[in-house]
DNA sequence: AATGAATGAGCGTTCATTCAT
DNA sequence: AATGAATGAACGCTCATTCAT
């Protein structure tokens, strides 16, 4: 162990990061491995040590960004108790990740396109898990008599769908500089409050 | 001449066709010219006879998408006057479109990767056309005092953003044999109605 | 038959200097057959009425222009009798003739690469046919006394190839207005003779 | 590493000598960069290690059989004085490195077709450096009083021209097992020597 | 463990040739 | 006879993967 390794942090995680910036910004096959390792800083052969292929580095970069997605709102949610507010940290808690992680969003957001089955099934299954994750939410909130009863699903829908659209506009818009700044935001989450009174 | 003539169109129509199916399943780069022909039923060299690049097919092809989805559209929304119904329409319209050409549907609403600079542009030219189109529809709801005075642009996203993942509902959801029964898109429709009252 | 037969002339022969066109332009792998057919106005598939492959129409090419600057030079020759009067039409004929036939000039002119074992022996054995021709004029002339006796071989290689040189500098160089106006060519012609007296 | 590393050399080497042994065959457009590799005996992809393109093969292959004649000229050169002496020299040399190197042989005198800008320049600049050479030999000749005040540029083309016609039989000419032993060579060397004087 | 030179399957594209009209 | 739309074999080049060091 030298001075480096320390320095590099593990080798797999490079490639991690690394697999982020280059897939989000060629699509998985506009990317190509020798990039990856570049960017890594280490060998081309040894992305192979790490990963048993390009598709395999692929899931294994889209499950980092899910677990570390999920981390940091898992924080953030502590202590957080109405819907609204919770609403209102899903919101901004999202969009910050998605501005300070540009890269990564492009791969959260992004419906990427028919790769491969395993890749397909992968993140039909991560986009399942946050609407069931956010039905949850709102039939809480029903049973809390917060908002009306609805269909939690049709509201899951709702609020995903229009922050995909809001956090496509921070992450492709290069003018904004603050994201949370723009009333946008607010605006969207009034409509749906109003619309769930 | 034969009778297979009247069937299949002329033979550029049949690629732009066979585009969309082995584009819809393989995405851009994962899309083999070969296996457009195969499907379209031409040797190899005719598609060049007709599309000057795999590029160039995929832009025409976008194109004929969108030119399809707003024929069809235009057609539907005659007569409609009031904000409501011309929500229901838009709803009704795009994902009946969307269960009817499920193959183009994906090509609609998947963002696709970074292929290239040209197709980059066109994609997002196409997005801006569709919040412009929607947030113009808004202005005039509330000039005519159909709605409160509310961000045109944030009810774009809230409508354009839940519409695309009902629509992803539909496309990808093989268990729903009928779209429009599902009280889904109603539930949908009506929160945002109510928010914009 | 109509008015425009007798203007276009014969296609045969139309497709002939289309070729002679492209294939100096652009040698043998490099000229493509439509381009030929384009530029003699001509059908693609006409083109396979009169020839029966595209190594064929290049074949039939090089006998046309051999024959006509055989034909040119034949003609020319008539009542030439002394060696230094021949040399000096044969000089004046050829440079004349590339001056005039530039495209065909490459053609003759080029050793082109090996295209084909058909087209190397054609080519071989019109460069054979040239030297013999040369060696006899040769002979003729020692037995008239008129040069001293020498190896007629060497002496043909001397002439042809100094005119191949000085032809391709009338061919390339496009300085040169007039072929005839250089001294080059005199100064070369003067050299070998001295050097037969 | 085995004993053939040593011989086979580096494997850009390999790959030129198979280049000049392919392309003097077939020509630039008729070579395949595959056969180049199977003759050199590496994958394909080796030779987009070491070239860019075939094109980028085909320069770096002219310039290295310049440089290989060039290199066994200078040496052979040393020592010669008169300039009888230099032009024997330089016949020897020449028709001994056309003999032992017919491959390269084929490039050097082929004037071969336009293949495009790059090559074409190439070519000709070398060509160019050939003729002012030969011209300035002479011209030095004459200054030593060795030969008669004559055009040097009609020299060069004399002695460049014929050597090329005597060279392409000794390339082309299967026959002759010795290239030195012909009296062609001399009895050309002789006529000229004589219109020098 | 780490590397990168080497590989060859695979793809986009071209173009000589055919054939229905 | 004349055509040009259609074809598919063939080629230049790329890049995921392997393996000797």
């Amino acid at each position: 162990m030298n001075i480096n390794d320390r320095f590099c942090g593990d080798k797999r995680l490079r490639i991690i990061e690394a697999a982020i910036a280059v897939f989000s910004r060629k699509g998985f096959h506009g990317a190509k491995v020798e990039e990856i390792a570049e960017v890594a800083e280490v060998g081309k052969g040894t992305v192979y040590e790490y990963f048993k292929s390009k598709k395999d580095l692929f899931l294994e970069m889209v499950l980092y960004i899910h677990k570390k997605y999920e981390d940091i709102a898992a924080r953030e949610f502590l202590g957080v108790i109405t819907f609204r507010q919770r609403l209102q940290e899903f919101f901004r808690v999202t969009l910050e990740f998605l501005h300070q992680h540009k890269e990564m969003a492009l791969i959260l957001l992004a419906d990427h396109p028919p790769v491969d089955g395993d890749v397909n099934r992968l993140i039909l299954l991560k986009k399942q898990q946050q609407v069931s994750k956010v039905s949850k939410m709102v039939e809480h909130a029903i049973e809390q008599g917060e908002i009306r009863p609805v269909n939690p699903k049709a509201v899951a829908q709702l609020i995903l769908g229009s922050l995909a659209m809001v956090g496509s506009q921070v992450v492709l818009g290069e003018e904004e500089k603050e994201p949370g700044d723009g009333k946008l935001e607010q605006d969207v989450i009034d409509i749906i409050m109003r619309g769930l009174k």
